[in-house]
RNA sequence: GGGCGAUUAGCUCAGUCGGUUAGAGCGCAUCUCUGAUAAGGAUGAGGUCCCAGGUUCGAAUCCUGGAUCGCCCA
C-alpha cells in the first residue's frame, strides 16, 4: 500500500474535475457543507436572478464565479450561507423572442394570437436553457441550490409582489400619472429609464432651421432648430429664455430673430444686425402656426413663451414646442395654460400609440414618424412653403429601444408610478450603510444617480409580466383597489386565482363598492425590474409563508453582479427595500466590469468574438477558469480575455501546485514515509520552520484579503507561497526528500494540506483531489468540509522569514555572479566573499550550508569591512530627512554624498551620529536618516544590493575541475538512467568509458558517482567502445552503459 | 453635453502615506538548471508613467486644464 494514493499519469484537470465532481454528488458534499452549519450564525447571499431563455456565456461564468467564492469562504469560516437560485422569468426580453418565432411583429398581433397562447409560449421558454444553465453552474463549481430555485412568474412570487405594490399604495405612493416618456412604437411600449439607458447608440439624424413667420411682421422670422422634425405637426409655442439678449439681423434678404451669442455661430460673419430685443420683449410676439397644415386647427397666431431651460449652448436660443413630445415642452406649455394636464383631451397630439401620424395631419397621414423618408418629405414641404432656412446632418446620441433597436420617440401618455422621489432620503442615507467595490460607485455613479432620482415609471403595456394589481371602477376612474393577495381578490370576485397571469386574471371583476359599476383590472403588466426588486421577500413567498425565514435572512450581506446593474438590479433591490422596510437589502456588493475579447473588443456573438465557456473549461478546466478571473486582476476594470490567458494562470500556478503535490506523492511513497514520525514543527530545522511560517504569514494575508473581498490580493498571497515552496523550499530540500526525512515529508504536507484550505474558494476541484489525497484518516470527506485555517502565532516566525529573504538574496546575487563570469552551476567553486554587516551577515550564516549547496560553492568569507571590494556610499533616506530638511533638502542630499562612506558607516556601526552643516545649521543624521550601499570598486566583479554583496572567487583549481567534471558525469548517467525508463528507486550496474580526463574525475569521486545514481557496481574505463549511450561532456567522449541490478 | 472610471515595457497588469534608482508575469534574445515540473533560474533589449501647466525640498502618485478610451446618463 503507498502512503499516498499515486498520481494517475495522463490524466488532465478537466477529468480529474468531472472526476471529483461525481464524487461531491455521491457523498453529497454541498448539502453536507451547509447541514454542518445547522444553527450557526448566517451570511446572506441574494442571487441576483438570470434569465434562461438564452446560453449562458463567459460574462456569466465570471458573475457566478465571484458570486460562489465568499459564500464559500464564509461556509468554511463557520457561517451557514443559504444559496437559493432564481431564474427572472417576465419581460419585454422574454415576448420578444417569441414574438421573432412566431412572426408577429406588433401588439396587435399579438392579441390577435391570443394572450393567452402568447404567454404560454412566453412561460415555456423561459426556462427553456436552464438544463444548460444548471450544467455549466454545476460545472464550474458554483454550489448554489439549483432544485429548488424561486421563480418570478410562480404564483406565489407574484403575490409577494402584489402584496408589496399594496403596502407602497397604503403609503399612498403608488400613482397614475401623465409623463412624457421614452416610447417605443414598435414594441408599444414606454421605456424605463433604467431601459433607455442600455439602448443609446450615435445616429446620424436630421436637423433643421425653421423660420417661423412673425405674425404681422413681413418677413420677419423667429430662426427654432430642431433635431426632430417630426415634431413639428405638434408644434404648439416657441420658447425662449427672458433674461437672453436675442438679436434681429439681417440675412440674405431676410429678417431673422436668434439669440445674439449665436448670430455668428449659425449665420457666420455676414449677418447684420438691426436691434436687439430681450427675451421677455420677444414674449410679446406671435408666430404664425401651425406649422403643418392640421385638419383640426386652423391657422392662427401661435405664443412665444419664456422657458427658464432655454439655454444658448446650440441651437438659436428659440425653441419649438410640442407639448406631447418632450418633457420640457409638456411642463412649459401647461404653465402657460396652452393646455390643461387634467385634462387628456386638450393636449394636442397628431401622432398614435403606433408612432404613425394621425388623420388630422394633412399629407401625412397614417405615416411612421421615424421613417427617414418622411423626413425628407416633412423638409421638403417646409422648404416649398418657404419656413425651412436651412438643413443637415447632424450626430449625436440618440436612444433606441434596447431590445428592438427601433429609434424611441418621447411622447406623452399615461402611466402608472410609483413616487420614489419621495423616499430619495431614505435611499441616499441607506447606501450611506453599503460597502461597495470597487467604492467610488458608492457615491459616484450610484450615488448621483439616486441624488437625481426620478419617479419609477412602474407599469407596461404588455402581456407577459407580472399584472399591474390595481382594479377600477369602471364607470368611475377614481374609484380603485389595489389588490395585495389572492384570497383578497377571491373574495370580491367570488373564484380561486389558479393562474395571475394575463389574460385570466384580467376575467377578474366584481362590483364595485361604492355600489355602481364594475370593478375591472388595468391592462397594464409592471416592470420586470420591480420583480427581481423584490426577490428578498418574494422568493419566501413572504409574508403568506415562511416569516421567520424571511426576517433571518434579511439583509444580505453580500451580493454581486455586473456592473450594468448599477441601476438595473441594484437600484430596484434598494428602491423597493428602502420603500418596503426602509433600509437596503444588501450591506456589501461587488461590482464586476465586463469581458472583452484581447483588442478590448466588447464580445457580441455579431463580431464573432465570443468565446464558448465550455470550450475554456474543455480546454483548461474549471479551476483555471475560475483562477483566471478571480485572480489575474481587480475585477471591476473588465477582462481582455481569450482561452489563452486562461491557459496562462494554469501554467503559472496550477501546475506549480500540481507538480509539488506531486514530488510529495513521489518521495512519500517511495520512501514509505506519510510524516508521521517527524518532530514537532517548533522543532524542526530553519528550512522546515520558515515554510511553516511561511503559510502561516499567508493563512493570515488570505483571510484578512478575503474579509475585505479581495479575491486578487489573496490570490496573490498564495501564488507567492506556492511558488516559494515549489522553487525554494522543495529546491533546496531535495535531498531530504530522497532520504524520506519524516521531518521534510510533513512541513510540505502540512503546507499543501493547508494551501488545499485556502484555495478552496478559489479553485475547488484540486483544492479537493489535494486533500482528500493528504489529509488521511482522520481528514474530512471533502477539503469543503473544513474550517478554513487560522493562522498559528506559535509558528510565525517573522526573523527567519526575514533572515530566508536575506540569504535568498545573497543566493541570487552569486547566481547573478556565475553568469556574468558564464561560470555554471556544475562546476564548483572555492570561495564565496560575502559583504554584509550585522543582522544580515547573521542571517547568510544561518543559511551557510544552504547557500553553498544551492551555488556549488566550497567556503564562505565574510567581509565587514568591504574596503577589499568596494566602498560604502551613504544615501539620504528623503521619506525621514524631507520633513524635517524641507527646502534644505537638495543642500543635504549634497552634503550627504560628499561624505567619507567608509567613515560615516563605522560612525553609524559604533551608534554615533553622522554630523551635516547646512547654511550654518548642524543637524545630527541616525542610522534611520541614511543608507548605506555598497559601490563596487573597479576591477571587482561583485553583485550587491543595499548593504551586503557577494563576490565570487573564479579560480577553478585542477580538483575543483576533476569535481566539475564528476557532476557532469553524473549528470549523464542520470540522463542514461531515464532514457533507459528506469525507475527513481532501481539499482544499476555501471560501466563507463571514454576520454581519459573524465575516467581519473570518475576515479577519484567514484563513492559520490556510486550513490548520485544508485550504481551497485561501478566500472570504470570499461565501457566498451560500442556499447552504451554516447554522451559529450565538454568536448570529450563519455560512454556510459546502465543495466538493472 | 454631463457624471464616473481608465491611460505605467511589445502584451496583460502591480505600484502602500508624495520620498528622488517605477516593478512582475507573458513574449523575445542569450545563457543555464533539472531523476517532481507542462517547469525553474540568470542576464539583456524594451518606459515621454497620455499631454501641458501648477503645488512641493521632492510628483507615476496631489490640484487645474486638455487628449484618448470605456461605462453610465441626457
Amino acid at each position: 500500500m503507498p502512503v499516498f494514493e499515486p498520481i494517475k499519469q495522463g490524466e488532465s484537470f478537466p477529468q480529474i474535475e468531472e472526476r471529483i465532481l461525481r464524487r461531491w454528488k455521491e457523498l453529497g458534499v454541498f448539502e453536507k457543507s451547509l447541514e454542518q452549519r445547522e444553527g450557526a450564525d448566517r451570511f446572506v447571499f441574494f442571487e441576483g436572478p438570470p434569465t434562461a431563455n438564452g446560453r449562458p456565456g463567459s460574462h456569466h461564468v465570471l458573475s457566478r464565479v465571484f458570486k460562489d467564492i465568499f459564500p464559500r469562504y464564509k461556509t468554511m469560516q463557520g457561517f451557514k450561507v443559504d444559496r437559493k437560485a432564481g431564474w427572472d422569468c417576465h419581460g419585454l426580453p422574454v415576448e420578444l423572442e417569441i414574438e421573432k418565432e412566431l412572426g408577429l411583429s406588433n401588439k396587435h398581433e399579438i392579441e390577435n394570437y391570443g394572450i393567452g397562447a402568447f404567454n404560454e409560449k412566453c412561460r415555456d421558454s423561459v426556462l427553456r436553457y436552464v438544463e444548460d444553465w444548471n450544467a455549466l453552474t454545476e460545472r464550474i463549481g458554483f454550489w448554489i441550490d439549483l432544485d429548488d430555485p424561486y421563480k418570478t412568474m410562480s404564483n406565489e412570487y407574484v403575490e409577494s409582489v402584489w402584496w408589496s405594490l399594496k403596502e407602497i399604495d397604503n403609503k399612498g405612493l403608488l400613482y397614475e400619472g401623465h409623463r412624457v416618456v421614452p416610447y417605443c412604437p414598435r414594441c408599444g411600449t414606454a421605456l424605463s429609464s433604467h431601459e433607455v439607458a442600455q439602448g443609446y447608440k450615435d445616429v446620424e439624424d436630421p436637423s433643421v432651421y425653421v423660420k417661423l413667420p412673425v405674425t404681422g411682421e413681413p418677413d420677419t422670422h423667429l430662426l427654432v432648430w430642431t433635431t426632430t422634425p417630426w415634431t413639428l405637426p405638434g408644434n404648439v409655442a416657441v420658447a425662449v429664455n427672458p433674461s437672453v439678449e436675442y438679436a434681429k439681423v439681417q440675412y440674405e434678404g431676410a429678417t431673422l430673430i436668434l439669440a445674439n451669442a449665436l448670430v455668428e455661430k449659425v449665420l457666420g460673419e455676414d449677418a447684420i444686425a438691426i436691434e436687439t430685443l430681450s427675451g421677455e420683449q420677444l414674449t410679446e410676439l406671435a408666430y404664425d402656426g401651425p406649422v403643418f397644415e392640421l385638419t383640426d386647427r386652423p391657422q392662427a397666431p401661435s405664443p412665444v413663451i419664456a422657458g427658464d431651460f432655454v439655454t444658448t449652448e446650440d441651437g438659436t436660443g428659440l425653441v419649438h414646442i410640442a407639448p406631447a413630445f418632450g418633457e420640457d415642452d409638456y411642463t412649459v406649455a401647461a404653465a402657460h395654460g396652452i393646455f390643461d394636464p387634467t385634462q387628456q383631451d386638450t393636449l394636442y397630439n397628431p401622432v398614435g400609440l403606433d408612432g404613425n401620424y394621425t388623420d388630422q395631419v394633412v399629407g401625412f397621414e397614417g405615416r411612421f414618424v421615424k421613417d427617414p423618408e418622411l423626413t425628407e418629405e416633412l423638409i421638403a414641404s417646409l422648404d416649398s412653403r418657404g419656413l425651412l432656412f436651412r438643413s443637415f446632418k447632424y450626430e449625436h446620441s440618440y436612444p433606441h429601444c434596447w431590445r428592438c433597436s427601433t429609434p424611441l420617440i418621447y411622447y406623452a401618455k399615461g402611466s402608472w408610478y410609483i413616487q420614489t422621489t419621495a423616499i430619495r432620503d431614505g435611499m441616499l442615507a441607506g447606501n450611506e450603510g453599503i460597502s461597495w467595490y470597487p467604492p467610488h460607485i458608492k457615491e459616484g455613479r450610484f450615488g448621483n444617480w439616486l441624488e437625481n432620482n426620478i419617479d419609477w415609471a412602474l407599469s407596461r403595456e404588455r402581456y407577459w409580466g407580472t399584472p399591474l394589481p390595481v382594479w377600477i371602477n369602471d364607470e368611475d376612474p377614481d374609484e380603485r383597489i389595489v389588490i395585495g393577495s389572492y384570497a383578497e381578490l377571491e373574495e370580491l370576485a367570488g373564484k380561486p386565482v389558479e393562474d395571475p397571469h394575463r389574460p385570466y386574471i384580467d376575467e377578474f371583476t366584481f362590483p364595485a363598492p361604492s355600489g355602481s359599476g364594475t370593478m375591472r383590472r388595468v391592462p397594464e403588466v409592471i416592470d420586470a425590474w420591480y420583480d427581481s426588486g423584490s426577490m428578498p421577500f418574494a422568493q419566501w413567498h413572504y409574508p403568506f409563508e415562511n416569516k421567520e425565514l424571511f426576517e433571518q435572512r434579511f439583509p444580505a450581506d453580500y451580493i454581486c453582479e455586473a456592473l450594468d446593474q448599477t441601476r438595473g438590479w441594484f437600484y430596484s433591490l434598494l428602491a423597493v427595500s428602502t420603500l418596503l422596510f426602509e433600509k437596503p437589502s444588501y450591506e456589501t456588493v461587488l461590482c464586476l466590469g465586463l469581458i472583452l475579447d484581447p483588442e478590448g473588443q466588447k464580445m457580441s456573438k455579431s463580431r464573432g468574438n465570443v468565446v464558448a465557456p465550455w470550450d475554456v473549461i474543455d480546454e483548461h478546466g474549471a479551476d483555471a477558469f475560475r483562477w483566471y478571473y478571480l485572480t489575474s486582476k481587480e475585477p471591476w476594470a473588465g477582462y481582455r480575455f481569450s482561452s489563452e490567458t486562461v491557459g496562462e494562470s494554469v501554467r503559472k500556478f496550477l501546475l506549480t501546485l500540481w507538480n509539488t503535490f506531486g514530488f510529495l506523492v513521489m518521495y512519500a511513497n517511495t520512501g514509505d514515509q506519510d510524516g508521521s514520525g517527524a518532530k514537532p514543527p517548533a522543532e524542526r530545522g530553519d528550512l522546515d520552520r520558515w515554510a511553516l511560517s511561511r503559510l502561516q504569514s499567508t493563512v493570515a494575508t488570505v483571510s484578512e484579503r478575503l474579509d475585505d473581498y479581495d479575491a486578487t490580493a489573496a490570490g496573490k498571497a498564495i501564488d507567492d507561497l506556492v511558488d516559494d515552496l515549489s522553487n525554494w523550499y522543495v529546491r533546496s530540500s531535495r535531498r531530504r526528500f530522497w532520504d524520506a526525512d519524516p521531518d521534510a515529508i510533513a512541513t510540505l504536507r502540512e503546507c499543501l494540506t493547508t494551501i488545499s484550505q485556502l484555495i478552496a474558494p478559489f479553485t475547488p476541484f484540486i483544492a479537493d483531489e489535494i486533500y482528500s489525497k493528504l489529509a488521511g484518516a482522520d481528514g474530512a470527506d471533502s477539503v469543503h468540509l473544513t474550517d478554513f485555517p487560522q493562522p498559528d502565532a506559535a509558528l510565525a516566525d517573522a526573523k527567519l522569514e526575514a533572515d530566508m529573504a536575506t540569504a535568498r538574496q545573497a543566493v541570487e546575487l552569486a547566481r547573478a555572479a556565475r553568469a556574468q563570469a558564464k561560470v555554471k552551476i556544475r562546476q564548483p567553486l572555492g570561495e564565496i566573499v560575502v559583504v554584509a554587516t550585522g543582522e544580515e551577515q547573521e542571517a547568510i550564516a544561518r543559511f551557510e550550508d544552504l547557500i553553498l549547496g544551492e551555488l556549488n560553492v566550497k567556503t564562505v568569507r565574510y567581509v565587514t569591512d568591504a574596503d577589499e571590494l568596494a566602498r560604502f556610499e551613504i544615501k539620504p533616506n528623503f521619506k525621514a530627512l524631507g520633513p524635517r530638511l524641507g527646502k534644505n533638502m537638495p543642500l543635504a542630499k549634497e552634503a550627504i554624498a560628499a561624505l567619507d562612506g567608509a567613515k560615516a558607516n563605522e560612525n553609524l556601526q559604533n551608534g554615533e551620529p553622522i554630523r551635516l552643516g547646512i547654511n550654518g545649521d548642524e543637524f545630527l543624521l541616525g542610522p534611520e536618516d541614511v543608507q548605506v550601499v555598497l559601490a563596487p570598486l573597479d576591477g571587482y566583479q561583485l553583485e550587491r544590493e543595499g548593504t551586503h554583496a557577494v563576490a565570487l572567487d573564479l579560480t577553478v583549481t585542477d580538483a575543483l575541475k576533476r569535481e566539475g567534471l564528476a557532476r557532469e558525469i553524473v549528470h549523464a548517467v542520470q540522463n542514461a538512467r531515464k532514457d533507459t525508463g528506469l525507475a527513481v528507486e532501481d539499482r544499476i550496474d555501471l560501466q563507463i568509458g571514454g576520454d581519459e580526463a573524465l575516467m581519473v574525475a570518475a576515479r577519484e569521486h567514484e563513492q559520490y558517482l556510486a550513490a548520485e545514481t544508485l550504481a551497485t557496481t561501478v566500472g570504470i574505463g570499461v565501457a566498451e567502445n560500442d556499447a552504451g549511450e554516447l554522451a559529450t561532456v565538454e568536448g570529450m567522449e563519455l560512454r556510459i552503459q546502465v543495466v538493472k541490478a
